[in-house]
DNA sequence: CGTCACGATTAGAGCGCTCTAATAGCACTC
DNA sequence: GAGTGCTATTAGAGCGCTCTAATCGTGACG
């Protein structure tokens, strides 16, 4: 493990300045051919490549994003890096990740050591930070939130539409033929609110009376609304717009061994088109939110700021689609 | 965006100098107390903060380690990345991840760009590349590989025993009284030959006769290999060593859809405990392959190289183990 | 044949920090 | 009151690079 060559050792061996071999190295014109080669010949022959913390602090410039995941263990955010990275490698940019432990504090310190390394732009995935710490962060750096929403005018958001993706849940009941669709909410869970009030925006705009069952983002919570769904007095629905996978793979169960079939006799649709949905046996109808697509975004976004000095923010809202499978189809009965 | 005080503007501000400052960042011994506190009141009004490439650059040490992935999409390697993470980040280093896109080429550009940080070690989980790129590497950092066997002696490793783990699943087949147990093997797939080794070997040490079904790593090719078994003219076997969960998944549905009961009828175990497995309604017993563990393993083993200066490999070999739940149980019948 | 213009090359300062070696300060001893 | 042995502090060089400004050729031109 000997001390790397450096450009002076190269230009030595190349008979020429350590400026031309910075030149050469960064492909400068106005550099002859015959210097250029020797340099080479010289850099291949030492097995050097060059210093990239000593470029960034001599031109004062950065090749690297910093990433902050609140949970990288999450496949979503897995996901979502996977696309920041796939940008920014295009672009000659490397990531530098960070996981706030899933605690502001942890997410704070996080931040501040990104910091440290006077990234070109920062990227926070789902943050539980302060506000106040996040402006802190986009007074020095670009700065771009994923599954964040923020009023603050200094940073770029990218997010999925939550409220959107319910409303296209319902709309494809809907167009189905069902009439009584009910919803098992995400508790307190990111984005339940959202998807709640779409699916509540949805039965409106059909004028349709809406239900909302308390759940969570689990399959035992899904299971659960089944069960609490059958120990009422009334018909049951023949919709139902789950939370998320998770959640409809619970209530999937349930109906099986309540004796129901999916989608015969009820229809499920789940939100976030995960891996699970997309088994063969289970073949789920559900409304796909685009990670990959987000987290390239969030990486143009900041190169945006970067490259361009674009300083008014963007606020990407996408829009999530549903993706048809076979735990949807018309009810049983016209209504 | 203005830039960033410097260690010499908070000397300044503090009335002493910028060797003082450096020392109190470090947090040196033989400090007095009233100048500490003096640098630490200038650097907060400031809002100083150390820059870590160049403390880096004039100390010849680093505080990264680089990491590449071969597909960071694959949540096997998000977990890895999260232990690798952890450990990390509580020794005060950081991850730059960049990732392979799956080609040897580009791990290898992805592994040189690392090395352009003269990171303090590098990582590699699931590396396509060539041993003489691992060398190289190996030749300047401390380098450890994740998910990848090697001879190169320079280089530690970290592997799960898949053929120890098939193995095992045989075992536990055998101790709930099956005797004719098939394994369907992963086919091309990496870790394949080798959970297909265990599970040869397992059937050999208990005296039975082996049966290997080709298939794949995916739900339809378990489903098939079901098919397969049930077309035969021979008596169905009570136990499925399937290639891992979504095999294993595969193989459940097929086999309910065949009128068959798991457990009752027919014993599942599937492969690497992912969440697939431990959803409520699944419920599979499987060996676990400890992703966060291998993760926290490898970044020990590169550190310990950083700081103690250890030079022999180190190859860790990781036992699963059984994770008992629903889709194994005696055998129908005494055989 | 001197001068000019222009492309190719280089000297040297400096990025923000660490580290070595030197110095300053200060209580004690003899 | 000079010397000793500390600890606290600092000057200054240097990490590997980039960048500005200066210099060096060299061919065209009057």
């Amino acid at each position: 493990m000997a001390s790397r060559p450096t450009m002076e050792d190269v230009a030595a061996r190349a008979g020429v300045s350590r400026a031309l071999v910075s030149l050469v190295m960064r492909g400068a014109p106005n550099v002859s051919q015959a210097r250029r080669d020797a340099v080479f010949k010289a850099a291949e022959e030492l097995g050097y490549s060059p210093h990239a913390m000593a470029r960034s602090l001599a031109s004062r410039t950065s090749t690297v994003l910093g990433v902050m995941v609140s949970d990288l263990h999450n496949p979503f955010f897995a996901e979502v890096v996977d696309g920041l990275e796939a940008v920014a490698r295009k672009e000659g940019f490397e990531l530098i990740i960070n996981t706030g432990r899933r605690t502001p504090a942890g997410e704070r310190q996080a931040v501040r050591s990104l910091l440290s390394f006077r990234p070109a732009g920062l990227a926070l995935l789902g943050p539980a930070v302060a506000a106040a710490e996040i402006e802190a962060a986009a007074d020095q750096v670009p700065v771009v939130l994923v599954a964040r929403a923020t009023r603050l005018g200094s940073v770029d958001t990218v997010n999925d539409d939550g409220r959107a993706g319910s409303e296209l849940a319902v709309d494809h009941l809907v167009e189905l033929g069902h009439r009584r669709i009910v919803h098992f909410d995400g508790g307190r869970g990111s984005q339940s609110a959202l998807r709640r009030r779409g699916y509540l925006d949805g039965m409106k705009k059909h004028g349709l009376a809406a239900s909302v069952i308390r759940s969570e983002y689990t399959d035992v919570a899904g299971a659960k609304a089944v069960k609490t769904l059958l120990e009422r007095d009334e018909p049951l629905p023949t919709g139902i717009v789950a939370a998320n996978d998770i959640n409809a793979i619970g209530a999937i169960s349930a109906l099986e061994e309540a004796g129901l079939r999916v989608p015969e006799d009820v229809s499920v649709i789940g939100y976030d088109n995960t891996s699970l949905a997309a088994l063969a046996h289970v073949g789920m109808t559900t409304v796909d939110q685009p990670r990959h697509a987000m987290g390239r975004l969030a990486a143009q976004a900041v190169l945006e700021r970067v490259r361009n000095g674009r300083t008014e923010p963007v606020r990407h809202l996408l829009h999530p689609k549903v993706v048809h499978r076979h735990t949807t189809a018309p009810p049983p009965a016209a209504q």
